[in-house]
DNA sequence: CGGTAGTGTATTAAATCTGTTATCTTTATG
DNA sequence: CATAAAGATAACAGATTTAATACACTACCG
């Protein structure tokens, strides 16, 4: 799992303030692309997908509030805008037409890194639901994010030993586990000598989930040691 | 008309300005609540479950950082700063601490209000992308951004309590929340141990929502965790 | 062949959790 | 300050989950 670099676009017609722009985000672990023109920005935006756009309203060729209607006619990608006009009209306008932010020149950088980290904490806040890692064995389907099973697209209830049980078997998916090990994680450290229960659920787990609970197809057992999830 | 007002706390210990914002607020069709101190504005803010607080940094009794950080330990209200200090570093530790965004004294009103409208499109746009802020079940219609619940395409009345657990469910539909994450988010802070409070109030919306309260169709237990919403 | 260790399943009582009603207190509002 | 709406609290009935017990089955080995 590697972390890459937040992507950020940059619409801005003048080289000079682009240019500080690029080298100091790029400093900050940035990664920067580069647009000089509205219609350069749009296009740059769709192709790269970025995690924020920062736009210059005083572009050269499209009004700097039809470029963020542009933008949010399709993608919630953050927006900040950098612009030299003052009048609180231009701000209102840009805000509600879906820009984030608005900064007026000259800003201070420290206060840019600021509103940019406020703006990807939002952005990230509303990824955290949707992207939910989700197990998936054949007709098996455990969502952990939203505590969900479901077997060929069918809501199953489990109760809490049952889900733990399960949920520890799909983070060690593919691993055997020992008795001990499940024991200590479902039950708690005390009940690491009532290794019987953890048959009792195991049980109750595939009369619920396997096809056939006498022939096991995931919750395997083995013997002498502990059980499995095949992945 | 079920629809209610969004509530704002205003944090400002000058009652000038105090009483600036309780009127220009109340006739865009804000429900307004005033606190003088930090202090005050915590509880307030704990007890009333605000849309958003306006916060004023210069309080007299507590520092304004310490009382975002205090307002983020247990929920994610949009917090916007007004200042009468521009320096840069108050900036960047008001929005690294949790703060949504920051104006700086004098501002103007016609501002301010379109960065409040930019805070309750990203509160509200915690799981619905730029679909339909409307969620739909069944029969059953929540349209969060006009506060409004109908089932049959008929209006019902919900109390604010009723309405915010509804909408924190909405908000995470399909996933399960614990009765701590709902008691945090619709009481505050200091109900963690009152779960019973919880049923009373499930059980209302349930005799409201669903056709037959006692075979709930989307207002599910889970036992021993907390609840969900079926999408 | 019998015994043993490891395993799977059914049953049930106890403990815990949940739903609902009723009542009292607080709060908003004219 | 009276009234109505909403919220807090107490009490109890009902449902679910868990723990505990019992018993059947298998495979392996001497």
């Amino acid at each position: 799992m590697t972390k890459t670099n937040p992507v950020i676009i940059v619409i801005e017609d003048d080289p000079a303030i682009r240019r500080f722009l690029r080298t100091g985000l790029s400093t900050q672990g940035f990664t920067v692309f580069e647009a000089d023109t509205g219609k350069q920005g749009i296009i740059e935006t769709g192709v790269r997908k970025p995690d924020l756009v920062i736009l210059d309203l005083g572009l050269p060729d499209i009004d700097g509030v039809e470029v963020i209607k542009s933008i949010r006619e399709w993608s919630a990608i953050p927006i900040l805008i950098l612009s030299a006009r003052s009048s609180e009209q231009h701000k209102i306008d840009a805000l509600d037409a879906g820009a984030d932010d608005y900064l007026t020149k000259p800003f201070g950088f420290g206060e840019l890194l600021a509103r940019i980290r406020v703006a990807l904490r939002h952005a990230n806040r509303s990824l955290d639901f949707m992207q939910s890692e989700v197990f998936i064995t054949a007709n098996l389907t455990v969502d952990l994010q939203n505590r969900r099973v479901s077997i060929d697209d069918q809501d199953i209830h489990l109760t809490p030993i049952q889900y733990r049980l399960l949920a520890i078997l799909v983070k060690n998916a593919g691993k055997v586990l020992t008795h001990q090990q499940i024991l200590k994680e479902v039950w708690g450290p005390s009940y690491q000598e009532n290794a019987h229960y953890l048959r009792i659920y195991m049980s109750q787990l595939r009369q619920k989930l396997e096809v056939d609970p006498t022939q096991p197809k995931f919750l395997l057992t083995e013997s002498g040691v502990g059980y499995r999830l095949k992945v």
